[in-house]
DNA sequence: CATCAGGGCCCTG
DNA sequence: CAGGGCCCTGAT
């Protein structure tokens, strides 16, 4: 694994539109923890690749909810032009939903009863991913018939080994490693890092990206159900992976297709005040009430409960996600 | 100590 | 379409 250091290369800024909600948007506290990001109020730092190059990012809120403006600073190696500048931003634009209309949402959102204070306070997040799709890919397949605990292990394990460890803004997060780095690597070789049968996904997944038999750019422009099936021809996805990177790959909210038994039990919690409700059940309501935006309606909820958490213990939640 | 299920997927019959 | 197998870990 090998280290850089990187130095202030540029810094710009981005309007987001309005309504914006900057710690909503930058830190969502359920997504598996691993070391290639980092947050506090206001502040967020990642390594973001950007084709084959890795840029050290820190992102200001320096607007307002109603008048969003992010001061992004760029550390590399030397300057960067303006062509490169604006593919960071192009790239930041899309990765974090910065130019979405939630106009439509928020009038929905505006009439539900029960869960309108949740709605409010988080208004103008978006539904975001840091990560890029063969980035998140690689989460999801450790995700894969593991706890979280056991996931980061994975993860650890494979970004000392392939990972680039980027210290810049004192900072150190690490970038992870291109698909073609696995190529050369043996599948015993990866199964020595401990991540079991998974080793086959992960050695098969990245040759697809390195051989280009996925296009993620084209695959941003489709709707959500040919998104879907293209994600779940990839090797190693099926309904609950294509569920996760659904999003990220398209960004496209949409009606609920598939509750895992887990999410049933906090689905139950949050929207019934129930210990179990038919998991068929909460997905027709759900679907009737948000309708294509029923994703990102969960996707606030569901956020919500864990900014809670990492404020107070939620005893029946930790029974639920065994960390 | 041993056994087993787990935030899923692929493959086989 | 149902069900076995896959790795490893932690719970029992």
């Amino acid at each position: 694994m090998r280290t850089v250091h990187f130095g202030l290369s540029s810094t710009f800024s981005i309007i987001p539109s309005a309504p914006f909600n900057f710690d909503g948007t930058f830190h969502k506290p359920s997504h598996c923890p691993a070391p290639l990001e980092a947050w506090e109020r206001g502040k967020y730092w990642q390594a973001l690749r950007v084709g084959e190059k890795i840029y050290g990012l820190r992102i200001v809120n320096r607007g307002s909810r109603a008048k969003p403006r992010l001061g992004v600073s760029v550390f590399g190696r030397g300057k960067i032009g303006k062509k490169e500048r604006d593919a960071i931003a192009r790239e930041l634009e899309w990765r974090f939903d910065l130019a979405s209309d939630l106009r439509e949402f928020d009038r929905l959102a505006r009439r539900d009863g029960g869960l309108r204070p949740v709605f409010r306070r988080w208004r103008g997040t978006r539904d975001s991913s840091a990560l890029g799709l063969y980035e998140l890919l690689v989460v999801s397949i450790l995700l894969q018939n593991a706890t979280v605990r056991r996931t980061v292990q994975m993860m650890n394990a494979l970004l000392e080994r392939f990972g680039t460890r980027v210290s810049f803004d004192s900072k150190t997060l690490f970038a992870m490693w291109l698909p073609a780095a696995i190529h050369d690597v043996g599948e015993d070789e990866l199964r020595k890092l401990r991540i079991g049968y998974r080793a086959r996904f992960l050695k098969r997944v990245s040759d697809d990206f390195s051989r280009g038999v996925i296009d993620e750019r084209s695959l941003r422009t489709l709707d959500e159900n040919m998104a879907r099936r293209e994600l779940m021809k990839l090797y190693g996805v099926g309904p609950e992976t294509a569920r996760i990177l659904l999003y990220p790959a398209c960004h496209r909210a949409t009606l609920l297709t598939h509750i895992a038994p887990w999410q049933q039990k906090i689905y139950s919690r949050l929207f019934y005040a129930r210990r179990r409700v038919p998991a068929r059940k909460i997905q027709g309501d759900l679907n009737r009430r948000y309708g294509r935006f029923a994703t990102l309606a969960v996707n606030y909820v569901w956020e919500d409960l864990f900014w809670r958490r990492e404020r107070e213990p939620i005893p029946w939640l930790e029974r639920e996600i065994r960390l």
